[in-house]
DNA sequence: AAGTGGTCTAGACCACTAA
DNA sequence: TAGTGGTCTAGACCACTTT
C-alpha cells in the first residue's frame, strides 16, 4: 500500500504481486474492496479494476460478484500421460484414461463421468489425422469427467464410423477400455503421437468448464495407429491449466 | 453489424467472433476503428473496449497502440520433445535441443540463441526435483530462442553445483550436447520424466518473449536422472502457446 | 494534421452476497 | 440492509502511427 507518488495500473499490479507473491497476501485471502484499494492508492475504482484484471489474467487472482476479490490457490492435479508407469495397462485402458479417474479418488474425490455418443463429421484437425475425406463420418464419444461435480476436463474420443459400426461403442454406455473394444474388433494400437498447446479457451470451453476467466487451457490431442499405421482413433482433451499437470515418463536410450 | 437492439460487451463480442470465424473477417485484416464500433453498436467506446479485450483474451484479435486491432493469424511450429523420432540423438544432444533449431532451418527460418550461465539459489520446484537442500546451489544455463531476430523460447537448464563445478559447462559457451558433457564426466542419463502445464505468462515472461496479452504459455519441465535415480539436470522451458505445438511419439507396447 | 488505441476520471445503476 | 463486483456512460488527455 505505498501511495504518495501517482501510480497507473501497472504500477498498481506491480505492487498488488509483490504483495501475493511475498505472502503478505496469502492464498486465498481477501483483497481489500476496490473501492477501498481505489482510496488508498488514490485513484478512480477504474484504475483499480484494471490492475485487478491483469491480476486476474495473471492467474494470481479470482474475482466473485458481489463477494469480493481473492489470491488465487493453486493444486493442481497431476495427471500421466504416457502409460509407460502403469504396472496394468490393458486392464485401465491403452490411453490410461481410468487411471485418471483412479487417481482421483486416492485423494479422496469424487469422479464423475458424463457421456455422450453422437455421429458426426469430425472437425477438420480430427478428420485429417483419421485420414478422413469430405464426406466421411466419425463416432465421436464425448466425456465430461468432473471431480466432486466441478467439470474438470473435456475428452472427445472420435473413430472411423466405418471401423465400429454396430459395436459396443456406439451406445452411450461406459467401456472401461475402448483400446479393448477395438482389439477385440481386430484393431490393434501399437504406436500414438501426443500433439499438445495451449491457448486461451474458447467461449463454450469457458462455459462447459465453469472456467475463471484468465484460465488458459491444454489441448492435447491422441492419435493412436495399428501396426500399419493406420490411424484408429483421435482423442481431444481439453485441460484447464490451473487443475492439471501433463506428465510423461520417458527412456532417454 | 447487426445493431439495434441494445448490446453488451458480450454480445458485441459474440457478434465480432462470429465474423472472425466465419472468415467475414479475414486472418491479418484490421477491425473498424474504437469509435467506429461505438457508433455502428450505438454504445460507449468503453464497452466496445471491453468486447474487444475479451477477443484479445481468447487470442482472437490483436490491437496496437495507434493502428487499430487486427484479427490474429496462427501458424505455430510442431515440436518434437519425445526424442523417439530422432536417428541420432547423441549427436544432436539427448534433450532434442538442436533438433529445434534443425527444424527452424528447415523451414528456411534464422534461429538465434542467447546464453547466459549463473550460479543460483533455484527455485522452489526445481530444487526439490535436483534433490538439492536449502543452501545448496545450481549452474543456470539460461538460453532465449530465437527465430528471425524475435524470441520465441525461453530455456533454463539447472545443474547441481557439485556435478559441474570446474567443467565447460560453467562456461557461457554453447555446448551442443549437455548430456554429453555430463556422459563425459561420469553421469549418464538413462531416463526423464517431462511435466507440462499452461499458464498465463508472468510479467517478466511477457516482456522477454514480446507476447502479445492474452497469450498463454506452456511450462514444460524435464527431469533427467541417471541409473541410480539420481537427477542430473532439469530444464524448464516456457513456450508460447500460439507458437508451438508439443509433439510426443510412444509405443503402446 | 488526423486517426488510433491506452489511460484515467466522475458518476451511475444493477445483481449478487452476507450479516 | 449494506457491501461488493459487473457494467455502462460521457468526456478528457496522451502517445504513437499514418497521411
Amino acid at each position: 500500500m505505498s501511495a504518495v507518488t501517482a501510480m497507473g495500473w501497472a504500477n498498481i499490479a506491480d505492487d498488488l504481486r509483490r504483495q501475493i507473491e511475498s505472502g503478505d497476501l496469502a492464498a486465498g485471502e481477501k483483497l481489500p474492496a476496490e473501492t477501498t484499494l481505489a482510496r488508498e492508492y488514490d485513484v478512480n475504482r477504474t484504475t483499480v479494476r484494471s490492475a485487478l484484471r491483469r491480476l486476474t489474467s495473471e492467474g494470481l487472482v479470482v474475482s466473485q460478484k458481489g463477494r469480493g476479490s481473492f489470491v488465487r490457490q493453486y493444486a493442481p492435479l497431476r495427471w500421466s500421460w504416457s502409460g509407460f508407469e502403469s504396472q496394468d495397462k490393458h486392464a485401465r485402458g491403452y490411453d490410461g484414461v481410468d487411471a485418471w479417474e483412479a487417481s482421483v479418488r486416492d485423494q479422496d474425490r469424487t469422479p464423475e463421468l458424463a457421456l455422450t455418443v453422437e455421429i458426426v463429421r469430425p472437425p477438420a484437425p480430427v478428420a485429417s489425422r483419421l485420414g478422413l475425406g469430405e464426406g466421411e463420418i466419425a463416432v465421436a464419444r464425448r466425456r465430461v469427467r468432473l471431480i466432486d461435480g466441478v467439470p474438470f476436463l473435456l475428452q472427445d474420443s472420435y473413430m472411423p464410423e466405418s471401423l465400429v459400426r454396430g459395436t459396443d461403442l456406439m451406445l452411450p454406455h461406459d467401456v472401461s477400455a475402448p483400446g479393448g473394444v477395438l482389439n477385440s474388433l481386430g484393431h490393434v494400437q501399437t504406436r500414438y503421437v501426443d500433439e499438445i498447446t495451449c491457448r486461451m479457451p474458447t467461449k463454450v470451453e469457458t462455459e462447459r468448464l465453469q472456467l475463471p476467466s484468465g484460465t488458459a487451457v491444454a489441448e492435447h490431442m491422441r492419435t493412436g495407429y495399428d501396426a500399419d499405421d493406420c490411424p484408429l482413433r483421435c482423442m481431444v482433451s481439453v485441460l484447464p491449466g490451473d487443475r492439471h499437470v501433463m506428465v510423461y515418463e520417458l527412456d532417454a536410450s
